[in-house]
DNA sequence: AAGTATCACGAAAACGATTTCGTTATTCGT
DNA sequence: ACGAATAACGAAATCGTTTTCGTGATACTT
């Protein structure tokens, strides 16, 4: 281990001076400086993150926490996408990044990366328990959520344009000559569900299509099969907004198992724009969330909120995208061409 | 902050005997240990992680290296799942958890984490540049490589058992009558690749087939359809053992767009088992690795590594597991029972 | 009862950095 | 040429721990 003692040796100075040439103050003398640079470099130092982090009381490094509610990360390719947006902005800032995946079942405990000090900021996404967000938000650190279920006073927050993405989605199936459209999602507690299923209504409303309630199924959270099965075979459906990928390709699979062709028989659009959306036969046609923006810019405004640059918590909506592929079909005849294709 | 210097206070005794109370050192009475503990249960006291380490050079952190080749974690569902079983095995341990996805141009350069020393030991997985894995085997640090591409003398690694379990494949399929039997995968330069492709020469051989080397297609990473239409038009191949499930999944989209239909016209067995095999339809029969095994199994060799409790720098084989869904045609009559169902 | 072990505790050094403040040497203004 | 301002540096304190070693006090041995 090589500390900055061996360099003040070999440069015939003092520690303080080594640390000043280091960390570029200005009282130490122009060919001082240049000596130590050069020392630093031929030794190849680098200085001990302990050292330093106990005096400046500056970690450099960010926590982000999942919330586990079934392998969320793995799970839900949504996810790795963030994370892999946060990694990347924070491996730009020179920031190390601490990973907590927390379990459901985990008592209402302030993570220990919190307690211990570790981290300058954390990143939370998705939903946690209350009692844990609470216990969190006590401790006071800097903080930013990402797709979070509720938005907390003084608390900076990076959200999805749900609404307005599912809005698009549906309007584009009315373009299309869709007029009864089944709703499928999770449940409606989850803050993002249920901003996609307003934009759902508002399309509808303005319309003039009616909300048939039975053709909405927001129950469980990966019952696509179920819901999309029930739509088809009890409610006579043949259009369907999912307001998850996830879902919508489950519903692929019951509308399969039925013997019914997308998009010929049945119409479906997803939420998110995941890898298999575009993999799956056909592909699906859905709307974009941008996943390494909402990872990237949380590390953004956290970096800020670090360096005191900004104490406005700000809410910032990241807009989404549709992207227009082959799950739905025209009932129109006349040659519109179609919204974005890709 | 509290400190342990608080605690003295509060208790009327001096640092040290704190410090000997929380680490359950011998010299202090039981009396005082006691009192000293309610203190500092009462002031919620979790010693500061950087005063600590300074001290006694643990920093109570393993990092955990991905290459991304493109997007390893969220292209590859696969790494969210290794990924997922270190995270819970570190948290059982106690250990934080630090995540770098390295980028393929990054120069061969030290990882941060490791030059600041954030971190007692390194877990690397998948496919790293020789530069750059040299560079971080001189620095002297535990390793525990996950998958790895090469295997290192003197170095911990946790591989999957791909031979016997691409043997076990291509056997279910010669025992169901097919003989034929096309292969696809990535480069054979991805050991992996290679291991699973030596698996499919053994069964083959074992059973008399002669190899043909037009059905086997290894070029690219993610050609499985390219490779599958090839298989199919060019070489009037109707059996295919995709060596991993994406190139498979990649296929099925090929089948589908040739108007065949999975298994009747073509059979298809793939490796892995990722979350989408079992979506897709009809659902991939597929070898399933054990992904959270990867993990934890290395974190645990990694934490005896730590803890010097081994200098016994082994290879563990974690073992596959083939699970029969619905891609494979039977074509013997005979009412043989399937091997593995689920 | 004297000598020796054991026990319980505290003072101080150490880990590797940063920072404050004091000291000297140089330069400047007039 | 004299006092003041400035520049360049170092000693020492500090961050929050752990650990070594020394010191009394008590207990044990014979």
């Amino acid at each position: 281990m090589i500390t900055i003692k061996d360099i003040a040796k070999r440069a015939g100075v003092s520690l303080s001076t080594v640390s000043k040439a280091l960390n570029d103050r200005p009282d130490v003398g122009m060919e001082t400086k240049r000596k130590i640079l050069e020392i630093a470099k031929d030794l190849n130092f680098t200085p001990h993150a302990f050292g330093k982090a106990l005096k400046t009381k500056a970690s450099g490094n960010v926590g982000v926490l999942f919330c586990r509610y079934v392998r969320s990360l793995s799970g839900n390719p949504f996810y790795s996408r963030v994370l892999e947006g946060i990694e990347a902005e924070l491996a730009l800032n020179n920031y190390n990044l601490l990973l907590q995946i927390t379990t459901v079942s985990s008592k209402d405990e302030i993570p220990k990366m919190l307690r211990e000090r570790k981290v300058d900021g954390i990143i939370l996404v998705g939903t946690f328990k209350d009692g844990y967000l609470n216990r969190i938000l006590e401790s006071g650190i800097n903080i930013v959520m990402i797709d979070s279920n509720t938005i907390i006073k003084d608390c900076s927050h990076v959200l999805i344009d749900n609404e307005h993405g599912a809005f698009q989605a549906i309007k584009y199936l009315i373009d299309r000559g869709h007029r009864r459209i089944g709703f499928v999602s999770g449940e409606l507690s989850r803050l993002s569900f249920r901003q996609r299923y307003d934009g759902y209504i508002k399309a509808l409303k303005l319309n003039d299509i009616p909300l048939d309630e039975n053709i909405v199924r927001t129950e469980g959270l990966e019952n696509g099969y179920e819901h999309v099965k029930y739509l088809i075979e009890e409610q006579n459906v043949r259009c369907i907004f999912s307001a998850n990928d996830l879902n919508a390709i489950h519903g692929y699979k019951a509308i399969n198992d039925l013997n019914l062709k997308i998009p010929d028989d049945v119409s479906i659009v997803g939420f998110d724009d995941i890898d298999m959306a575009k993999l799956s036969s056909p592909p699906l046609t859905t709307v974009r969330v941008y996943k390494e923006e909402l990872g990237s810019i949380a590390v953004r405004i956290l970096l800020k909120l670090i360096h005191g640059e900004t104490d406005n918590n700000t809410t910032t909506l990241v807009p989404t995208r549709f992207v227009e592929r082959q799950s739905v079909r025209n009932l129109k005849s006349n040659g519109e061409s179609s919204l974005i294709d890709e």
